[in-house]
RNA sequence: GGUGGGGUACCCAAGCGGCCAACGGGAGCAGACUGUAAAUCUGCCGGCUCACGCCUUCGAAGGUUCGAAUCCUUCCCCCACCA
């Protein structure tokens, strides 16, 4: 039963991947190990999708409600503590099943990032507000001079380019090749996608959204936290804020959202399909009869990848 | 019925005789991605073409001109105000 390979189920949001977890852990003791970037904050339920407070109680979950809205969190946080929690579940008994989006933080599940030396923090944070004063362009052009493979990457990647490069005096890349992360480990994925119909069930998921109180909830939010927390930035949220602040109507808020949302979905299948390449994966549509079959035969491992 | 404003590519919107297949934005498509990843960026975006290039576009039909999305005429439609 236990062959040691971790089983991802993945797809873009929406997708459903959430509710076949559930249903598998009706049929086998399972954890659900969420790797989503945004389920991470406390207090951002209703936008993120989360599991309910009954979902959660009946079947383990970890990942979610981990870190305060207003902290950074990381892809290397998170699988460092994903690593304990796979432990956790085996230890008693149970597989962990890793369920979620967020592809760059599977990834450094399955095959961890380089080893990071360490950052003295105040050179850190002093770097940062520096670096946070220069446009993009002119980023560019120093990572060009200190790091030309990352040069052509977006603006998060050359701060963090520029970071390392300054800070430590050796630039990224070569970090990439002589401090290699710890081991990785075997994976297999179910990738869910139910196709065409996946723009209609993000805008029915955004309404119902509306509907289950998120203007209450982003209300709430704003009263104590910082316009610019970190959780704020998930699909909506901005829009949504922007709606209970009055300054858009609620027409616009909801399109901006399920535009929002439908962009993201994109992305992760661009990322599912060119990052995923050569891995172990089984295509599944949700909305197929057959689903929960296929998964749980995938789960137990007698299906053979499709691609 | 009268006066004024306007009809531009999927949408919004510049252009107002040649430098225009037509600024810009949105949407869409494709791609990148090693500690912000629901983030951050890049390319494409009328049709045909690998490309040079060719073809069809700026409400419709005529006209002026070497040449028009840009000027003139008539017609159709929208908006505002007057009646």
């Amino acid at each position: 039963m236990e062959d040691g390979e971790l089983r991802v189920i993945t797809g873009p949001t929406a997708s459903g991947k959430s509710a076949l977890a559930m249903a598998l852990a009706a049929r086998f003791p399972i954890t659900i190990v969420s790797a989503d970037s945004r389920q991470v904050y406390r207090g951002f339920d209703i936008g993120t999708a989360k599991p309910s407070p009954s979902e959660l109680a009946a079947v383990q979950h970890r990942g979610i409600d981990v870190a305060d809205p207003t902290e950074r969190y990381s892809a290397a946080r998170w699988a460092a503590a994903a690593g304990d929690w796979l432990a956790e579940s085996h230890a008693a008994d149970r597989t962990p099943v890793v369920v979620g989006g967020t592809g760059f933080y599977i990834r450094a599940l399955v095959s961890p990032l380089f080893e990071e030396p360490p950052l003295d923090p105040e050179g850190r944070a002093t770097l940062g507000a520096a670096l946070a004063e220069l446009d993009t362009a002119e980023l560019r052009r120093w990572t060009m001079a200190l790091d030309p493979a990352r040069a052509h990457l977006g603006r998060a990647q050359l701060l963090r380019a520029l970071e390392v490069a300054l800070l430590t005096g050796v630039p990224i890349s070569d970090w990439h090749r002589r401090a290699p992360g710890a081991p990785g480990r075997s994976a297999r994925y179910l990738v869910l996608d139910p196709g065409v119909p996946l723009a209609g069930r993000i805008e029915a998921r955004v309404l119902e959204m509306l509907s289950a109180g998120w203007e209450g909830e982003v209300a709430a939010l704003r009263e104590k936290l910082p316009h610019d927390a970190p959780a704020w930035n998930a699909s909506g949220y901005r829009a949504v804020r922007d709606l209970v602040e009055g300054r858009t109507s609620r027409e616009r808020a909801i399109e901006r959202t399920v535009i929002d949302t439908r962009q993201y979905a994109k992305r992760q299948r661009t990322w599912i399909r060119n990052q995923l390449q050569n891995e172990h994966v089984t295509f599944l549509d949700p909305l197929s009869p057959d689903a929960l079959d296929v998964a749980s035969e995938w789960f137990a491992g007698s299906v053979e990848a499709s691609r």
